[in-house]
DNA sequence: CTGAAAGCGCTTACAG
DNA sequence: CTGAAAGCGCTTACAG
């Protein structure tokens, strides 16, 4: 059945294969009665337009790449599942690149992707730096291939597009809401390694608590639960503290469990936040208050603005940012405990 | 740069382009002298070959397919990473197709996937029905494309080659600690969708209640957080209960919080247990005792096993069951509370 | 070991 | 609106 090739229908519905590829392709440059006859005997065969030919001949791909650092993050993840849902809407199928940290840098990872000829590119790793962005830059201005940044910001310019939600006014707020409650000790727990989109978190925080006077401090943790307890532990038996802002709800969640190791009472004695809204926030208890980030949004806004680049539109706003919430929960003093 | 094609680097090379192409698929097909010039050439000129014209000349794709029906379980995304290890160690592309249970069914799915002309297949959806795999049968033989299933099994037969665990071994294991503990009164938790591996766990469970003489009683349930906190309320209050496997840490978890809302201990009064070594198993109090599935490996193994029926050769075994370990910890009465 | 040439299955000006 | 034909950039028997 996949034997069907364009001869086979430009046969059978007795036209030449350039028909059946405008029957196909331009529908409206092929008299109705043609396009009928040929869209039939199409039907009929099962015929299904093999894609190498047609990118061979025509220089598009329909493919779409999308580079990740790592796929067990939960929020990248479901971005895949926006991107997924979007890009078969308009009929890209899409090629996943993995980083894995060790033997292929992400240069030799964009080399293949250029060489794969994909129509545009998706790159969603948050731990993109002035270089990585100088690269991505030249393949879009060389190479012609459209790039969104997906859940990624680069702060300094907006020469390549992206798609996110305003982190730091999501720091700033979440950071407020603790100020509000009375806390004075707030600390964000970010992470060690450098994460654009946590540095916007740590902007939005620090800009609370100047703005209240507070003395902001800043803990970086490796993200590992293991190691967590032991710093946790550690260092919040030597410092006061009545407020905790971490970077990732699971990061919040770790340290919700060590306080309470500690005969330390939540929300009462420390009001916890996250940031993601992932399920990890609703299965800790007390429930975390988080910021909600629409990531499912995320992915699928950002699939749809590369769709608009791959048909050379002009897009009204470079940097995108869409609505997020915060969710009140049992860690802060909203007591909407949850179930 | 992208520009070079094969003629470029024939005619820098001096030789004819049937040359170059030897020297890069059949290096030994080529005088060593030659073949140097060639690749020296190759690299100055920044050569990559172009991907349909290969495809299309060469019938194959080095591109495999992964099937997924929501990337957001944990479990997919971290054999994602798996998967695209080997595959780039094995040099091959991935096309990922991720199923929205909505407008295009996974008959169409499968059918855009034999038309992008892959290589081989992995089927990570759990759901399989006989239906479903009687199409995979076809494709298969009709269209000799190779396919894996990953971490789904098909009992009745091994047609199409499957890596997974024992996962009725595991579920009678996890049943049997229980026991061993004393417990009578044991309740599996499942879901009302029909998973293949959860059926799997089902059968173990009911063989380690019947060789202890004890009465089994299988729960169905969403597997949605807030769904699952109403029914898990309902029910236990009718419920002698002192024992709880579920099939996922998640439902776990969520029964867990339920119980200790409901002045219930963990482990003293009910001992918990799940399935899968997640992140949730490590973030709840008391840890998750649970069956520990490498996950990982089973995408690195269906990736590898993929790769040997690409390549032709004959698998000794078309089962493949990957060993597994059990984590005590502390939601059952070994106490080993993890940090 | 190397080259000339056909062919893979499409698209797309160019005529008509 | 339709067809003949060139061309996309490779691979691979077939000769030599």
């Amino acid at each position: 059945m996949s034997k069907a090739t364009i001869y086979d229908v430009a046969g059978a519905a007795r036209v030449s294969l350039a028909t059946v590829s405008r029957a196909i392709n331009n529908p409206e440059k092929v008299k109705p009665e043609t396009r009928e006859r040929v869209l039939r005997v199409i039907e009929e065969l099962g015929y299904k337009p093999n894609a190498f030919a047609k990118g061979l001949a025509s220089r598009k791909s329909t493919t779409v790449a999308v580079l990740v650092p790592d796929m067990s993050r939960a929020s990248i993840a479901e971005m895949m599942n926006g991107i997924a849902d979007i890009a078969r809407v308009y009929k890209y199928s899409i090629m996943l690149y993995i980083l894995d940290n060790e033997e292929s840098t992400e240069e030799e990872v964009l080399k293949e992707i250029i060489a794969a000829q994909v129509d545009g590119i998706l790159y969603l790793n948050d731990e993109i730096t002035t270089k990585q962005h100088e690269f991505l830059k030249m393949i879009q201005n060389e190479h012609q291939i459209p790039i969104v940044l997906s859940n990624t910001v680069f702060h300094e310019s907006d020469e390549i597009p992206s798609v996110s939600i305003d982190y730091e006014k999501a720091g700033y707020e979440i950071t407020k809401k603790l100020i509000d409650e009375g806390r004075e000790n707030i600390y964000m727990v970010s992470t060690v390694r450098k994460y654009m989109v946590n540095d916007l978190k740590e902007k939005g925080y620090l800009r609370a608590m100047d703005e209240a006077r507070l003395a902001p401090q800043i803990m970086r943790t490796s993200g590992r639960i293991s190691v967590n307890t032991e710093h946790f532990n550690e260092y919040f038996r030597n410092h006061k503290v009545d407020g905790v802002i971490a970077v990732r709800d699971s990061i919040a969640v770790s340290f919700i469990n060590v306080a309470r190791m500690n005969e330390v009472r939540i929300p009462e004695d420390i009001g916890v936040c996250g940031f993601q809204n992932t399920k990890y926030a609703r299965l800790s208890r007390p429930n975390l208050t988080c910021v909600d980030v629409p990531i499912y949004d995320i992915g699928a806004v950002s699939m749809r603005v590369l769709t608009k680049l791959m048909n050379q539109e002009t897009l009204e706003e470079r940097m995108i940012m869409l609505e997020h919430d915060v969710m009140e929960r049992g860690s802060t003093k909203s007591e909407e405990q949850e179930k």
